[in-house]
DNA sequence: TTGTAAGCGTTATCAT
DNA sequence: ATGATAACGCTTACAA
């Protein structure tokens, strides 16, 4: 591949002019700067950024850590962010953890190796604590996302998970169901418990009993085991923390031919809408939270929390007429 | 950060002797190397690999470039690519284009600027040619997946679009379906014209008339205003190149209360099983055809084509007991 | 087994 | 406005 070295050499001129050429510093004449450029486009000359970023002492690529890349929630996390870096000129490197706390540490350690210019991180749920990221970031700026540890310093990006899961429980309350279950999540994720405070609040708030609780993950099947205990324990409707969770609860209700059982999930995953009947979902707005993380790093990863709005998308699962068949 | 200079300093070696005991280098004693490993730990030092690359003249980097990682196709395929690479030590630099030419473009110079090892492309809908692709990379070996170009040189991951449209019409077929029409997607990509290839051969066959084919974008808007034209054209199936479009499909036939038409879609989006009636769709494989991407970038990218085969996934979409309602 | 020194391609600091 | 040169941190002949 060409070099500048090259170029000047070609040109007979110093190396040390065609950087500044190439790189739009005022101090080169204007004919000797179209000489460069004409020569660098003949021989196809592209700057090597490895050399650049070494000499420079820094980078121009952002690490994107997540749990796993296909879980549309992420995946528009990173849409987000990434459409504010490449305008600022970042580059983006994503990384998947699998949920799992040695495959993160890794990451984390492989973008320090990289010398990147930022992180910005969704822990993975096998971190019990994030007493390893500090160390293993060694000094590179950090910006957490939906996800967060709230002992370590940086910038914060948020859901109001409180206020959601509130109004989604506010809303199965005002459909008319009377004894409302919710599929809580992880109690090791700050987001999880924020919305179960949410949930107890609407209920307190109403003069309602609180319904059964069940914590646990929030995959179908976990769903459809909790939603027969809720069936069981009298429940006639239940917020879950999630999507799929959601979606394992009514397995269980066609499964029983229940009638008059609301649902509420989290997430807006796509199926949501496109199932039939649709469920109502808490959305979050994950690009959104994309472009504030990056926001966020752009403005220096400064201590501090963002919080993105959540959605209540109303549709048939929490509408007390929707019957569940077969 | 600490260096390998500061190391060898604090033990009064050289540095040489400590890059040779922190690659594993068998010239170096055991008790220099502990001491090296010690001292290491000690000061927090991790390997610069922007320096180490940059002298190397090589790159742990591959880049992936595909036109939307949210899409389920490409971010699983991202996640079988990066099982086999992070295995043998490289590092994944996501690229999205969007869809567009000039984003395509970019991305490729963006990974040429980095030297990255190789480049695992899916190219983008607006790339009308391939004839950007190969100056853009400047010699960096290539791997193409799903969309190709095969006049280009290297790799190419595809699936058995021919035999797996072949397939799905012939299931039509075997349903007891009599007209069956074809939405049939993009026409400026090989995959989309093999798939249409496949309908048609199996509807002649089967000495069967060929149905009306819609050849458009496979988004629901689309698929949609096609299917009213089918049923106007006296259809009773579709085989869909994509899912999207057949949802789209479906839209039309619940609005229109129609009985005893038959849907197949293509890729196997997870809300095809969620929906109900459940979506039939012919599934593509996109965590081996990023695994099989990975290899033949390991490989030496050397020219060849690898053929990952599609599955049909029978649901009740294509049913002819199935009712639309609604 | 360890030290010396050059060099990867670029940019920054001098000097001219 | 341009040139000369050192330096970023690492690896690798070559020498000792």
């Amino acid at each position: 591949m060409t070099t500048i070295t090259e170029i000047a050499a070609a040109l007979g001129i110093n190396q040390a002019t065609v950087s500044r050429a190439l790189s739009g510093s005022p101090r080169v004449k204007e004919e000797t700067r179209r000489a460069v450029e004409r020569k660098a486009a003949e021989l196809g000359y592209e700057r090597n950024v490895v050399a650049s970023n070494l000499r420079k002492g820094r980078s121009d690529i952002v690490g994107i850590v997540v749990p796993r890349i296909h879980r549309e929630f992420f995946s528009n996390v990173i849409g987000g962010a990434e459409a504010v870096l490449n305008e600022a000129g970042y580059n983006v490197l994503i990384c998947q953890t699998h949920e799992r706390f040695d495959a993160e540490l890794k990451a984390l350690q492989t973008l320090r190796n990289y010398r990147v210019a930022g992180v910005l991180l969704s822990h993975a749920i096998g971190s019990a604590d994030g007493s390893h990221i500090l160390p293993a970031l060694g000094g590179i700026p950090l910006v957490q996302f939906d996800r967060v540890f709230s002992e370590l310093p940086g910038s914060k990006i948020v859901s109001n998970n409180f206020d959601g899961a509130y109004l989604a429980t506010r809303h199965l309350l005002d459909q008319g169901f009377r004894r409302i279950g919710t599929l809580a999540g992880y109690m090791n994720s700050e987001a999880y418990v924020q919305r179960l405070e949410g949930y107890r609040q609407a209920l307190r708030d109403a003069g309602m009993q609180p319904g059964p609780e069940y914590p646990d993950t929030i995959v179908r099947e976990t769903g459809y085991e909790a939603c027969k205990k809720a069936l069981a324990a009298g429940c006639d409707a239940l917020y879950s923390a999630g999507d799929f969770s959601a979606l394992g609860a009514i397995d269980a209700l066609r499964e029983n031919g229940v009638q008059r059982f609301g649902i509420v999930g989290t997430a807006n995953e796509s199926f949501t809408a496109l199932m039939s009947p649709s469920m109502s979902s808490l959305a979050l707005n994950p690009y959104e939270m994309g472009r504030q993380a990056a926001l966020a790093f752009l403005g220096g990863a400064q201590d501090g929390v963002v919080v993105v709005p959540m959605e209540l998308k109303i549709r048939e699962s929490s509408n007390i007429n929707t019957i569940w068949q077969k």
